[in-house]
DNA sequence: TTGAAAGCGGTACCAT
DNA sequence: ATGGTACCGCTTTCAA
């Protein structure tokens, strides 16, 4: 079904056609009638490529994201649409599920399907040089792991010292931290973690990993309580496993802030909502977003690209109810 | 930057630049070498229209959300991304914000980009119909304002009568429900609860409007408390409504589900987060987003699409602790 | 107002 | 192993 068939159908050349429904003058309102309802009958949908091919305008990126239902994921989704949108650029979502195998199964037909991939990736660089062949590309937050390609850093090493500065402030010295236990590494908020500590003058009590689920932060707590009772006040990875830390922490019968402090990391909206509100290391995901699409945005006009502090969101304490 | 460039400048004809990128045999390998090294000097990318002009594989939907920070939004954005990916389909996704103009303007946009549009659109059908032009189109919980187009339909029915069953063998008599405010008529599922209230002998005490979201729902609890005091339940439009007014009940000093008996709808992951976890008439999200891709597909195959028995996702009560 | 022809940027088929 | 040519389905330019 082409616009050749159309044209046949309704006696006219298939410029005529095109001219019809496009809505370009220079036609008969008889004949532009005549021609929208063989089209209609005949059940006719223009080719979306062969129209592209034509119209050089449009542009599509592909956003991979680990987990769409991981709340913070979801919020750097919506702002990556956001920002999109405000460009009339069209976002080809992929949930890769946070395997390894999706990753590269998309990676690998994401090439012909878009202009530019953004988002997470943790394949290494070399792979992903092979697999995307050339297409622009920008990643969030590949910590220290981002050597070749363009990346969007997250800098939250000022807003942890402050964190860890406000725990101190209040009388705390038995601090730990939750960090995640996807990778074997720990993790550059660790880091942070680390040589806020010492800025203060601290040693950490322990630091245990913890999957980054709510049952994970939930786990992570009990074990490390049992394993040090006197701990009172906890940093972790992000606010998922700090929300489960709290939730542990109620059954456990500690009191939130009173007998156990609690810091997460991301400053999701899901924190305003459990109780005692949660504080945080908030990052801006709508900035995070429209980084990243800027970026993209460089990378395809070849313009020169953001530079390394440009390339940033920083994040800063939020504080909440939980410290 | 066309395969012509790379072609002149590696001193080739075109057919061998394209045997060289698309790892075609018949190809000396050290032509085969130059041509992928000067393709990538030049930093050339093959254009995805044409290439999609020419195999015809490759299918798109456009997927519409009016917010996709709304966890409801979001876990039927990721059960039709999951459900897209087993067939490798492509999803662009738009997220309209809520807002008519954006809904509008989007799908003027979309019929050249996608080969369906799915999701969720307030506008009027006849509004669409001029907008889509024809684009297969599957529409989801158009509640009764769904004639011409194949929706997908939610059938709380049952779901909501075992709720108020529930709460009449519990005791209750003094029932009242939390609407949402968005159009002017009633929901659906008002209207299920009307039956359902009749159906038990019931008289409701009263129906409020809620906004859908938290503040929503907090504010609509305290106003519905406030005028009807005797209320010792309440069911509500969906979870996030219901999850304000637990935050509401709480802060007001009522005891939940001793005082009083909260049940929502939707099923959210998020209600067995809060405290206490919220009981609620639950839709499986995935099912639905399955049904969507799946209806979409029958639409593009031109094959019979789902009956309207088969196009609709049945809810059922789901027992947490708020009521 | 309408139609013929020339691309848009690739791939496939058939020679060479 | 490589190149010539037709063609994918549409829009634009130019004549008629």
């Amino acid at each position: 079904m082409t616009i050749d068939d159309v044209a046949r159908a309704a006696g006219v050349s298939r410029q005529t056609v095109s001219r019809a429904l496009n809505d370009k003058g220079e036609i008969d309102a008889s004949t532009k009638q005549r021609v929208l309802d063989t089209a209609h009958e005949l059940g006719y949908r223009p080719s979306r490529f062969a129209r592209g091919l034509v119209r050089q305008d449009s542009i599509s990126v592909g956003l991979m994201i680990p987990d769409l239902l991981n709340p913070f994921f979801t919020e750097v989704a919506a702002a990556a649409l956001e920002a999109a949108r405000k460009r009339g650029w069209h976002v080809v979502v992929y949930d890769t599920g946070d395997r390894v195998e999706e990753e590269r199964g998309t990676l690998e037909v994401i090439a012909s399907q878009v202009d530019a991939v953004v988002g997470y990736l943790s394949l290494p660089e070399d792979e992903i040089d092979k697999l995307i062949r050339g297409l622009p590309a920008v990643l969030i937050d590949r910590e220290h792991r981002a050597e070749r390609y363009n990346a969007i850093r997250i800098d939250g090493e000022a807003g942890v010292h402050a964190a860890i500065r406000h725990l101190a402030d209040a009388g705390h010295h038995r601090i730990a931290m939750l960090d995640h236990a996807a990778r074997s590494e720990p993790s550059i908020r660790h880091h942070w973690f680390a040589t806020a500590m010492a800025a203060c003058g601290l040693e950490p009590v322990a630091v245990s990993r913890a999957d980054q689920s709510l049952e994970g932060g939930e786990h992570a707590l009990r074990e490390l309580l049992a394993e040090h009772p006197d701990v009172t006040a906890v940093f972790t990875f992000n606010d998922i496993i700090a929300i489960g830390a709290l939730r542990a922490a109620r059954r456990l019968g500690r009191r939130v802030p009173r007998d156990l402090a609690v810091i997460g990391f991301d400053g999701l909206q899901l924190g305003t909502l459990v109780e005692p509100a949660l504080t945080t290391v908030a990052l801006d995901t709508r900035e995070l977003g429209a980084l990243t699409i800027e970026q993209a945005g460089r990378l395809l006009a070849r313009s020169g690209p953001l530079s390394h502090d440009e390339a940033a969101v920083k994040a800063e304490l939020r504080l909440r109810e939980s410290a």
